[in-house]
DNA sequence: CTCAAAAAAGAACGATCGTGCTATTTTGCA
DNA sequence: TGCAAAATAGCACGATCGTTCTTTTTTGAG
């Protein structure tokens, strides 16, 4: 890899962090420069834009988010497994410590949602991707009889989706130190085999 | 009331209004001043510094949501109807008018979750009655004996309100027109006491 | 109506930001 | 090792921000 793709990597690696913490668009070349050892030109050379910049760092983030968690899981068993194994490894990335602020693709989308440009577009195709790789493993665990035939795939994918914000939350903002536990709980809530329900009244 | 009183309250909620769109940490003391029909240090004057300004936000908000959602369903007998009646609230709050952002108390959460100070700290606490209010509405409900005996209360909450950031998200970022229907159906199949499995088909 | 007090405006400050331009250092091949 | 090219640093600019200080306008009680 050649030196400028080197310390472009390097760049990115840390204002993920950053994005992590702080958001995205609070970014500043400045401190992000001073934190990777480089000048503030000697940085900017690399992405020409303020906004490149920014969409370089949402497409870092994605790329890390398909590598610790969508391609994990596709090396488990099509079905209910490889189901479980990607939302495990979605929740505990949650709480991985390298981004320490959380997710930062949930806080963009929060930061950018009433933003149209470039960066809102990346993080509506990201996070349609998400949606789709979502319900197409409860297709397939609906396929492989691992879950009910009624299932209403696109409103599970909107539960566990909800899941997933509500530990980040908890966990982010409130401190709950057993959200994980809790979005887990209710993954096989919602889609295990083992008790259909806590809180239904005739089964 | 007094006249610097009502200034301050136009002020607070257009600077809302605002927040909802661009977020709280990027509310400028300039543009501010302007869409309130005031001049910069006349709007400052009513807030000494932009952290209690954004402070006065989050109070705002919160007092907002407490008209809008909370008291509405004390309106309600004590119950199933009461807690449906807030959870209808809160999921139609985020398609109302006069937050085009989205809801300015969500945004701010992933905002500051990793910024410790007084605002942070004003969240922590609003989310925490809010978490804790719908325990207590679902605690009522199960007394009344129209949930579940063995529900785990924390747990409904927890997923209550992964309902609520899913179809804030789905109808703030992806543009999904179903969303405040997946969520009121999620609530049926989590609480209610129709069809206890996800079967329903879209249409 | 008067006039002191309250409210708002105006102007200016230091700081910080993104960005463009030029000089300097570093890299990797001949 | 020499040297063009790539990578980075240095510097300055205009703009915008929060904040302070002073002046002007507006308010409302006596």
């Amino acid at each position: 890899m050649s030196k400028k793709a080197l310390t472009r990597e390097a760049i990115l690696q840390q204002a993920v962090r950053s994005a992590s913490q702080i958001g995205i668009s609070r970014l500043t070349i400045g401190s992000l420069a001073e934190q990777s050892g480089l000048s503030k030109s000697g940085l900017f050379a690399h992405f020409g834009s303020k906004e490149a910049l920014q969409l370089a760092v949402v497409e870092a983030a994605q790329a890390q988010f398909v590598e610790e968690v969508v391609k994990p899981a596709f090396t488990q068993p099509r079905g209910m497994v490889r189901l479980r194994a990607l939302f495990r490894a979605w929740v505990m990335r949650l709480y991985a410590g390298n981004t320490p602020g959380g997710c930062p693709l949930l806080a963009a989308a929060y930061e950018f949602d009433d933003q149209p440009g470039a960066i809102r577009d990346a993080l509506v195709a990201g996070q349609r991707w998400q949606r789709d790789t979502l319900q197409r493993l409860l297709q397939d665990a609906q396929d492989a009889g691992e879950l009910a035939a009624d299932s209403n795939i696109p409103l599970l994918a909107f539960m566990l989706f909800g899941l997933i914000q509500s530990a980040h939350h908890d966990h982010q903002l409130l401190d709950n130190h057993h959200s994980a536990q809790l979005a887990l709980q209710g993954f096989e809530q919602l889609c295990g085999t083992a008790a259909p329900h806590t809180g239904q009244v005739d089964p």
